[in-house]
DNA sequence: TCTGGGGTCCTAGGACCC
DNA sequence: TCTGGGGTCCTAGGACCC
């Protein structure tokens, strides 16, 4: 595993956030040139994605078909072609890997990258930024926007002011001069409900966020929430660019519309038996196994529900997923009855956790206790190379120094 | 404006154990 | 018979993100 190097970079911009641009629809006017410079809408029933000419008129994502229309009649819909979206992903990852081997995908469109220390081979965070930025545009076709900071929280803001298709640094003393005046939704867990409490006392910038106590925030908030707030706020953010994240769970899901109302028994199977399948072929093929089961339903006024059972031995197995899944369904029948039935989804969490792996520090025989915490830290690091990201917490050292415990280890 | 599909993390209560 | 503190696991719901 490699991680960000702990001095350098700490004090100079060198962290750049990635983000492609209205993705979806980027690749749909890449692919078909008669789409280029008008307003494209990926996705009927929910805008999936929406091109700068569409969000000119006030389209954005998530937002319902209907409204996307009144608001830009002329634009053009088209279906999603998934497919095409994760070659074009994979494309784009394959420029970022080539850059630095620091990094981190947020998600199919966007990754941190760290780059520190790598000044005399490729030059400074800015230039190694606009060549990502012109290889993407030259070898994928798309364009994609950069935002270069200190910390991944100001490189992520950074990237969100910067768009469309443009590159922004935020220069280190110039950070709480670029953060302050921001509104509060810019923050990282900031969404609605949480700017809503915000605002209703009078909270409305960054700036005001950061003259408030960490128990006051938390108060309004909650615990997590406030220390994140309080922490972001104030610029500090601590967190480097990890590679290695491996996903905590696997799911699918099917909106059935107002049809779900009236289907029967032997429907709902079917559509769980093909949620389920889904849900397994993709675990088999990713090698990982899972022993809790989650049913997700949501109804007519979309209020939602989760069931959920764990099983005792982590499964990839179709059949004893299936079986665990018809049993939440067959559990939850009386309110899918009463509240009329939209979306049925299943996940599968507690990702490769068949209890407590034991593994061998790579100390050797006669080894003693590392020395402090940098050799611990490299200890972990190759473990964790070798085996994925795991949450190590604590462990005990068996052998010379029986009983002898290791410190706790940050995440 | 009636809304897709894929995720992450936090909170809180209850069961159970020492 | 009643009492305490601390911890883990499971379940359900909620907020948030792209």
């Amino acid at each position: 595993m490699f991680v960000s190097a702990s001095t350098r970079g700490r004090d100079q911009a060198s962290i750049l956030h990635a983000d492609l641009d209205s993705f979806y629809a980027s690749v749909e006017q890449r692919d078909d040139p008669s789409l280029r410079g008008k307003p494209v809408i990926v996705g009927a029933g929910v805008v999936l994605a929406a091109s700068y000419e569409a969000k000119a008129f006030g389209v954005r994502t998530a937002m319902g078909g209907h409204q996307a229309r009144r608001l830009c009649p002329q634009a053009i819909v088209v279906p999603p072609r998934m497919a095409a979206y994760s070659r074009a992903s994979a494309d784009v990852f394959e420029v970022f890997r080539d850059t630095t081997p620091l990094v981190e995908p947020l998600s199919v469109d966007e990754a941190f990258l760290d780059v520190s220390g790598l000044g005399r081979v490729s030059g400074t965070p800015v230039e190694i930024g606009a060549r990502l930025r012109a290889r993407v545009r030259e070898e994928v076709g798309l364009p994609i926007t950069v935002g270069i900071a200190r910390t991944k929280f100001l490189a992520k803001v950074a990237s969100q002011e910067g768009k469309p298709d443009g590159l922004l640094l935020v220069p280190p003393d110039r950070e709480l001069a670029f953060l302050h005046p921001l509104p509060v939704r810019r923050l990282w867990g900031v969404g609605a409900k949480t700017a809503e409490k915000l605002r209703a006392h009078g909270i409305e910038t960054v700036a005001d966020v950061a003259e408030l106590g960490e128990s006051t925030l938390a108060s309004m908030v909650g615990g997590a929430t406030g220390h994140q707030l309080y922490a972001l706020s104030r610029n500090i953010d601590r967190r480097r660019v990890v590679t290695g994240v491996r996903r905590r769970s696997v799911g699918a899901q099917r909106a059935l519309g107002r049809r779900g109302n009236s289907m029967s028994a032997a429907e709902v199977d079917a559509v769980v038996v093909n949620l389920v399948d889904r849900i397994t072929r993709r675990m088999r093929k990713a090698g990982r196994t899972g022993r809790t089961v989650v049913l997700r339903l949501r109804f007519d006024d979309f209020s939602r529900v989760t069931r959920s059972h764990t099983m005792p031995r982590a499964t990839a197995s179709t059949e004893a997923i299936l079986a665990a899944a018809r049993e939440l369904v067959a559990a939850a029948a009386p309110v899918i009855a009463e509240r009329g039935l939209t979306l049925i989804g299943f996940a599968v969490s507690n990702i490769d956790r068949d209890g407590a792996q034991q593994l061998e520090l790579p100390f050797g025989d006669g080894a003693r206790l590392p020395p402090d915490a940098g050799a611990l830290d490299a200890a972990v690091d190759e473990v964790r190379t070798r085996y994925g990201n795991l949450a190590v917490t604590r462990g005990v050292l068996l052998g010379r120094d029986p009983g002898l415990e290791m410190p706790m280890l940050p995440d």
